[in-house]
DNA sequence: AGCCAGGCCTGTG
DNA sequence: CACAGGCATGGC
């Protein structure tokens, strides 16, 4: 671990000095390009000094470096708490081991080497793949940044940066003022996400010692998560990897490669995922979904 | 300009 | 059970 002065320049004139360390994290294959940018979370940024996020309402900065990751703390690291959101320990190797050896998902693991899920924190998911629904990508990280830029509080460590809103901030806020960071008709299903949780009816902690068929009923009783939001949640916050989110993308490529003759249903799709792709289905699931998006349109006719 | 986006809900047949 | 339409907004 090493401590120092690190100089940052900051949006305006001046420089501001910030007291950062760095902690060295031997891991090999993790890929930073395709783990922050494979659409699992929608905070994570780049800029001149490397990646930037907020863990735990802290700016967190990553680099790739020989033999592993390069973790930068502002005022209040060294606890270890961004090993677990990270999942640096896991065996990457070992979970691709359990896939089916089928073309496209080997494919798309040798396109997307390095790709590792994140353990996020249960709200932020939940919320942020509420207000996911037909939305691409790009405007769901504009819409999350500006409810953070709006609602947010500041940042240890950052000038410009906010943390997400809280189930409280939110419910203050109010459905007007959610509509106005340009979420349209998912703004009444944030809120209503938030009134549950600040009222007691969902308790997210909870969630993680139920079974996971179980969990996702609780998701799913809010207005606005049906099974694809629901299993992102049990997927990237709650770790449930059995767990296999269907989206448009996913769905296009199951049903192109595995059934080239015919339109299963969405419940068909998940029902054959469940048991064709093994205990690590939702790794699978990335891995096709960030490699179907980014491969190019070569891979489907249409 | 028009199609579609990491969906979901509420009708109808 | 399947399917259609609506919902806000904006990228491409």
């Amino acid at each position: 671990m090493a401590r120092g002065m690190c100089v940052i320049r900051g949006l305006g004139f001046e420089e501001v000095e910030i007291n950062v360390h760095h902690e060295q994290l031997e891991v090999s294959d993790y890929s930073l390009e395709h783990t922050l940018g494979c659409g699992q979370e929608f905070l994570w940024g780049k800029d001149e000094l490397g990646w930037r996020g907020v863990i735990k309402g802290r700016l967190t900065r990553l680099r790739e470096v020989p033999g592993g990751l390069e973790v930068g703390l502002y005022d209040g690291g060294g606890a270890g708490w961004f090993r677990d959101y990270l999942q640096a320990d896991v065996d990457l190797q070992r979970v691709v081991a359990t896939f089916p050896r089928d073309r496209v998902l080997m494919d798309a693991v040798s396109a997307c080497r390095g790709l590792r899920l994140l353990r996020q924190d249960p709200w932020e998911c939940l919320a942020g793949f509420i207000l996911s629904s037909t939305k691409q990508i790009v405007q769901i990280r504009q819409i999350v940044q500006l409810l953070c830029e709006r609602h947010g509080r500041p940042v240890t460590g950052s000038e410009s940066l906010r943390s997400f809103p809280s189930p409280e901030t939110v419910c203050a806020v109010g459905e007007a003022g959610l509509r106005a960071c340009r979420m349209g008709f998912r703004a009444a299903s944030l809120l209503g996400a938030a009134r549950a949780v600040v009222d007691g009816k969902l308790d997210l902690e909870g969630l993680g010692t139920l079974p996971t068929g179980a969990a996702r009923e609780q998701l799913m009783a809010l207005r606005g998560v049906g099974q694809k939001i629901a299993d992102c949640v049990l997927l990237f916050a709650y770790g449930r990897q059995d767990a296999f989110p269907v989206d448009v993308w996913v769905a296009r490529m199951l049903q192109v490669v595995y059934f080239p003759r015919r339109k299963p249903s969405l419940a068909e799709l998940r029902e054959f995922s469940s048991g064709h792709f093994g205990p690590y289905g939702g790794y699978a699931q990335q891995y096709l979904f960030h490699y179907a998006r980014t491969s190019g349109a070569g891979l489907f006719e249409k």
